[in-house]
DNA sequence: CCCAGCGAGTTGACGTGACAACTGTAGCGC
DNA sequence: GCGCTACAGTTGTCACGTCAACTCGCTGGG
């Protein structure tokens, strides 16, 4: 409709530098987490959720549904984890496919390892510098993106949400 | 040090709310850039680049640092690029060596219709739902962060900076 | 019985990103 | 010239992420 068609200067800088910020905070995050426990974002979002599964196994489209992943990547980054020996595919006694997911030792120390010292580096990185307006601002906007584009989303206030 | 070892729910629900409205948002630019302009945010970032830049042809390094890439990934990428047309890698007269890149006519018309398309989305998807007190606290935010991780860059106002 | 179609999961192709190792040119001291 | 170092750029390798195509088991219709 009406309205320039580009930014403000002001606003360009403001959307550079937000980028910007959030960039090098997931590098540093990434770094070291890779550093200090040898995994990846990736695969310590795997594996923190099938850490905190209550009834052992998960199937793949239920981390891929709790992660908000596509199948095909839960797919991929299994069979990466599988050969690095953090998680194992398990026969379901159900059916004969093999559809069941879950820890080796391995992944299951790793877990517990990075979960701990990842809580630590987010709060040095980012809730050290941050103000609670600037907290404020922050969550209510990141709600508002985030029920704005994918609209059904257990984002409301603590915790567990409709489903 | 002291402090508890993880974090308290209320920050874990920001954090991932955060994260997650970050992943949205930057999932819905990529596709329309995708969609609407056949290019990728990667190829965007380096034909706003080369288009904005004032004395023609740039080097490797040049890009690099003005991206905030490494030099590497700025090579993969212009690798790409040539082979779709987009940019091309020029003799430099002053030395043997070919360094200096630049926008191809095809790259450079694909430029000046992804800005203004890509302006107009970061309008609708992040200024469109922020009142200024959020534009103030994450302008704060993100300067503070940038300083922080990255103390030597050009931040500051609007624009050249030191050097 | 056969087979069409579905849903879950997998695979392949391709672009992306980080890191390390390599090539090649220029400058310096001898 | 010779070797050494520094620096720019490239290449290889691996992990990550998306999309589309595929496999496999299960069902329901004929």
């Amino acid at each position: 409709m009406a309205g320039p068609r580009t930014l403000e200067p002001e606003q360009w800088e403001l959307w550079h530098t937000w980028m910007q910020a959030h960039r090098l905070l997931s590098r540093e995050l990434d770094r070291d987490l890779q550093r200090g426990y040898g995994i990846s974002k990736a695969e310590f979002s795997v594996l923190v959720t099938l850490h905190q599964s209550p009834d052992g196994p998960m199937r793949v489209g239920e981390l891929a549904e709790s992660l908000d992943w596509e199948k095909s990547r839960v797919a991929h980054q299994l069979t990466r984890m599988e050969n690095r020996e953090l998680v194992e595919r398990t026969d379901n006694e159900s059916n004969g496919r093999r559809s069941g997911i879950s820890l080796t030792a391995k992944g299951r120390s790793a877990a517990k390892n990075a979960i701990l010292g990842h809580a630590d580096n987010i709060r040095r990185y980012f809730f050290e510098a941050l103000t609670p307006d600037q907290a404020a601002a922050i969550h209510a906007w990141s709600r508002q993106t985030v029920d704005r584009i994918e609209p059904d989303n257990g984002t409301s206030t603590s915790g567990i949400a409709t489903k």
